[in-house]
DNA sequence: TTAGGGTTAG
């Protein structure tokens, strides 16, 4: 009678190959406990193989704790590859801090780093918070052992060196690989120009590269939307589709991202049918990209849409619908969602809070918002930050509790910022507080931290007054000061292409149609009774250019072409890189009116929304 | 073993 493998296994101790291949074929943690069980039962739980495979198993599996407790307590002489495992295991659970613990343990043991403990505990310095952190003591030491040579460890010491912003170190480690056309080491030299916004070398590397992956074409395109290029991240997307490479999941959402940026709704809805029609997975951060971009885009139906359809909601994904609802001055709804959230058993984070918060500020819902902040430290344990006191100065001096505001600012353990200041000098202006806002643009005109928005709020207050003396002074002491005001941008999108305006543009290839639109509408606007609000020109020029400056204001510009550019009685949106002046929107509820047109802009702030001569925002921005 | 992603006050 022959013996099979299970009548042996009774007869003698399995050996260990048999354990090893158990384990290997293992999916779940309850049969690793069992098998577990059965090596303790044959006395193998020393074995090497055995020990290490249990170990990387427990790993794999999600249990990090018994994974370590197996390495630490129960294994003799723990080997190079069980501490570099457990070092790797905790990398990849995001667990910096304890693997690099695990390494100075390792260090106090007789055991050797190789090449692989290093380029895992170099990945976690790389992940550590800015700062001088223990990469350049593994630099050293990895030099020492004659290991910084090795692909993989110089790889990950470039990503040490890119985190801290150092190209220099990390571009003479790439110069010195054997393998110059190294796809990996490429891609981290990409990405760490890409973090310190060389896009010109980063990608001057990207187009010598002789073969390009899926994650080299990411480092690169997402190089560009995280430095405010989206134009060139949407184009390098159109040629990586051109090319054999098959973009990813992470691929789109980069390029929603661009998207949001410009505000491209057709771009964006492109995007969305390429996810669709290219079975690209539709996981969460998927979908809250998409729910980003059409909010951003305009298109808050679309993005509510999208948000049903993801199927594991979490807090990230409610936060940006949150997010976008206040940005449209959906302010209720915003609240509702948060309601919802909460009743989900979801717990809400700082971000939800700046999202109602600011829903909240827009609608001047002021009880609501007091009740809210109270709630983020006395319900929900999460400190208020910077940005939570900005709503709630925005929210408390808008309202006209200018005093309140105030009080709020110096109870703070934060220092404010200009953008808090700014927010105070605008409540300032507002509600007419004149010696309060004088006395706080004053005190940052003198301790050096005023921007233009200060020096230009502060004119504004002078102009409320009709104090032109005052205006001329903080007017010349801006041109002395050498603060640059960012210029005004302001665009639209017409079969997908992104036209861009500034004030008084003559650039584009339209502009006698453009000028000869607003001319139209100037006279248009007049027999409404429209007057000019020139007293808004920050300019010391006469009366007639004071109306010419603020007629040619980019949103202007960019409306005018939308009128001779799209169909009669379609939506026109524009995106706005400042906020809309007073004028501009006054001009634009009357032109809402005026042409049968509903026109969306959505400026720095906020969305609004010009239905029939009046607007979303009631005036209220 | 290697590279890369979503939300954030004015």
């Amino acid at each position: 009678m022959s013996a099979g493998p299970s009548h042996l296994a009774v007869a003698h101790p399995p050996p260990p190959a048999h354990f090893s291949s158990l384990i290997d074929g293992c999916a779940t943690s309850r049969r690793l406990l069992e098998i577990h069980a059965a090596v303790l039962r044959s006395g193998l739980q020393a074995h090497p193989v055995v020990n290490f495979k249990l170990q990387r198993r427990y790993s794999s599996l999600g249990h990090l704790d018994r994974s370590l407790s197996l390495l630490l307590h129960l294994t003799p002489n723990p080997s190079v590859f069980s501490f570099s495992s457990a070092i790797h295991a905790h990398v990849l659970h995001g667990l910096h801090l304890s693997a690099l613990r695990l390494y100075v343990q390792m260090l106090s043991s007789p055991i050797t780093p190789n090449a692989f403990t290093f380029s895992s505990a170099l990945r976690a310095c790389a992940h550590l918070p800015p700062g001088p952190g223990p990469g350049l003591a593994l630099h050293s030491q990895a030099l020492r052992l004659g290991l910084a040579s090795d692909p993989y460890v110089a790889t990950a010491l470039i990503d040490v060196y890119a985190s801290s912003g150092d190209v220099i170190s990390a571009r003479t480690l790439f110069d010195r690989l054997p393998d110059e056309n190294n796809l990996v080491s490429s891609t981290a030299m990409i990405t760490c120009y890409a973090k310190a916004g060389e896009l010109r070398h980063a990608r001057q590397l990207f187009d010598r590269m002789p073969h390009r992956d899926c994650v080299c074409w990411n480092a690169m395109i997402d190089g560009y939307t995280q430095h405010g290029k989206p134009t060139e991240a949407v184009e390098l997307f159109r040629k990586m589709l051109r090319s054999s490479v098959k973009p990813n999941e992470v691929t789109v959402i980069s390029v929603l991202s661009a998207c949001a940026q410009m505000g491209a709704l057709e771009s964006g809805k492109w995007v969305h049918s390429y996810i669709k029609n290219n079975k690209i997975w539709f996981n969460a951060q998927v979908g809250t990209a998409l729910i980003d971009m059409y909010c951003k885009s305009g298109s808050l139906e679309d993005a509510c849409q999208v948000f049903e359809e993801i199927k594991d909601k979490d807090v990230v994904a409610w936060n940006s619908l949150i997010t976008g609802h206040a940005m449209h001055g959906r302010s209720r709804e915003a609240l509702e969602l948060f309601s919802q959230l909460c009743d989900e058993g979801l717990q809400p984070t700082d971000v939800t809070f700046v999202g109602v918060l600011n829903a909240c500020s827009h609608a001047g819902l002021v009880s609501e918002g007091r009740a809210l902040f109270q709630s983020m430290e006395h319900v929900h344990n999460i400190e208020p930050k910077i940005e939570h006191y900005g709503c709630m100065v925005d929210l408390l001096g808008r309202a006209g509790l200018v005093e309140e505001a105030h009080d709020l600012m110096q109870s703070m353990r934060v220092e404010p910022d200009t953008v808090l200041w700014g927010s105070f000098l605008a409540a300032c202006r507002l509600h007419k507080k004149i010696n309060l806002g004088e006395k706080v643009a004053n005190f940052l005109l003198s301790n050096g931290t005023a921007n233009s928005g200060t020096y230009i709020l502060l004119s504004n207050i002078y102009a409320t007054l009709g104090n032109w003396e005052e205006v001329a002074r903080v007017r010349t002491l801006m041109k002395q000061s050498g603060v640059q005001k960012e210029p005004g941008c302001s665009s639209i999108e017409v079969n997908n292409m992104i036209h861009e305006f500034i004030v008084g543009d003559l650039r584009h290839p339209k502009s006698r149609e453009i000028y000869a639109m607003l001319d139209e509408l100037k006279r248009l606007l007049k027999a409404q009774g429209y007057v000019p609000r020139t007293e808004l020109v920050l300019h010391d020029l006469e009366e007639p250019e004071k109306e010419r400056a603020l007629g040619v204001h980019s949103e202007k510009l960019a409306i005018a072409f939308g009128l001779i550019s799209t169909e009669p009685g379609t939506t026109i949106k524009i995106i706005k890189n400042l906020r809309v002046c007073v004028d501009c929107h006054e001009v634009t509820k009357l032109i809402s009116r005026i042409m049968g047109r509903k026109i969306v802009v959505r400026d720095r702030n906020r969305f609004h929304h010009f239905i029939d001569g009046s607007c979303s925002c009631g005036d209220f921005w």
